[in-house]
RNA sequence: CGCGGGGUGGAGCAGUUCGGUAGCUCGCCGGGCUCAUAACCCGGAGGUCGUAGGUUCAAAUCCUGCCCCCGCAA
């Protein structure tokens, strides 16, 4: 089958490279990629390809890239002849003319068991709330907003100490099981669709970075589902006088009696770093002071003056 | 030329303002105490202070170039 791969961060491009190598997806013909635009990336703002276009080139494969679909984009994708799109997380909505461009239409690999988390960021909404489980879904691409109809999908449990980095990568390899199946299936036209019921539907927008603030008032399994949720992007902080300190891995921490630290103070528990949180201690394991690369929070706790105090909003 | 922080034994830091014996908390090695220990005590190894040049009697510290790491912003 002539399929079109959509997608632009380096997860898809991991899925991209299985797609086009692994023995389950032989009789696949990944005729065209397409993927957003360069961007200009880091502190010195180079223009980089997207991880998909970079594995795509170095697989030889036909690169479109595009932030629009227009009418150029368009042509080129109906030059390729490719009969069904897989998407995995292309960052471009698309509308109904480029919905229709592919004669069996395209299919979005969502990081969630639809209808909940809908929207850009569903791995980190998942852990930020605490779920117990979440899972990959592949539906067919309506004009709505991850709203089509459901092909298949697979649940997993989420650790308790994971973080939407590897969790994200789980989803990913079975993301990578769910398409072996279900591309065969709409392939030869046994595949079943079956429409998202939208009661229980939650969205999940992109994170911006002011939510992954560490706040005292919080209780410490929030704190800790935040900074899991938040890793590797956008990542907890919280200030700490005039600098910042990025919060990479914590772990809650049973609060025993006579050890209980001030809301909002972080100071050393026996041989651990700790925060005091208006519900609980969360013990801090790996942190980022603003301009240092990442450290275990007992090494950064060896240089800094504690007990110390982070500002709250 | 977007703003800013940093590079000092294996780790995290201080020392740089005002040039003059390499410091602190750990780790590591050895010894001691202890029923025992991550606790405590004693001793020890380990550093051309990112790099190249300059100033100076003397540079981690002052001057200049370069390399590398990172936070913010986009």
């Amino acid at each position: 089958m002539k399929i079109l791969f959509a997608g632009t961060p380096e997860v898809a491009a991991s899925t991209l490279k299985t797609l086009a190598t692994d023995p389950r997806f032989g009789n696949l013909d990944i005729v065209g990629v397409l993927t957003r635009e360069d961007a200009p990336q880091g502190r010195k703002r180079i223009l980089t390809p997207s991880p998909v276009a970079l594995v795509a080139t170095a697989l030889g494969l036909r690169v479109i890239k595009a932030n629009r679909l227009d009418e150029p984009t368009l042509a080129a994708i109906g030059e390729t002849g490719a009969e069904l799109g897989v998407v995995i997380a292309y960052g471009v909505l698309l509308k109904s003319d480029a919905l229709s461009a592919l004669p069996r239409g395209w299919f979005n690999l969502h990081f969630s068991v639809l209808p909940r988390w809908r929207g850009a960021a569903p791995v980190q909404r998942a852990i930020m709330a605490g779920d117990r489980t979440t899972g990959v879904t592949l539906f067919k691409l309506d004009a709505g907003m991850d709203t089509g109809p459901v092909v298949g999908m697979l649940e997993t449990e989420i650790q308790s100490d994971e973080t939407s980095g590897e969790l994200l990568n789980r989803c990913r390899i079975l993301g990578e099981s769910l398409l072996a199946e279900a591309l065969p299936a709409l392939e030869s036209g046994i595949a079943k669709l079956s429409a998202q019921d939208n009661i229980g539907a939650t969205l999940a927008p992109k994170l911006s970075r002011h939510e992954a603030r560490l706040q005292a008032s919080m209780s410490a399994l929030e704190a800790d589902c935040l900074v899991r949720g938040t890793n590797p992007e956008p990542v907890a902080w919280c200030e700490l006088g005039d600098t910042q300190l990025r919060v990479l891995r914590t772990r809650p921490l049973s609060t025993q009696a006579g050890t209980a630290l001030a809301i909002g103070t972080i100071d050393l528990v026996g041989e651990r770093v700790a925060l005091g949180l208006a519900g609980g201690m969360l013990e801090l394991l790996e942190v980022q002071p603003a301009g240092k690369t990442a450290m275990a929070a007992i090494d950064w706790a060896r240089g800094a003056k504690l007990p110390i105090t982070i500002e709250s909003k």
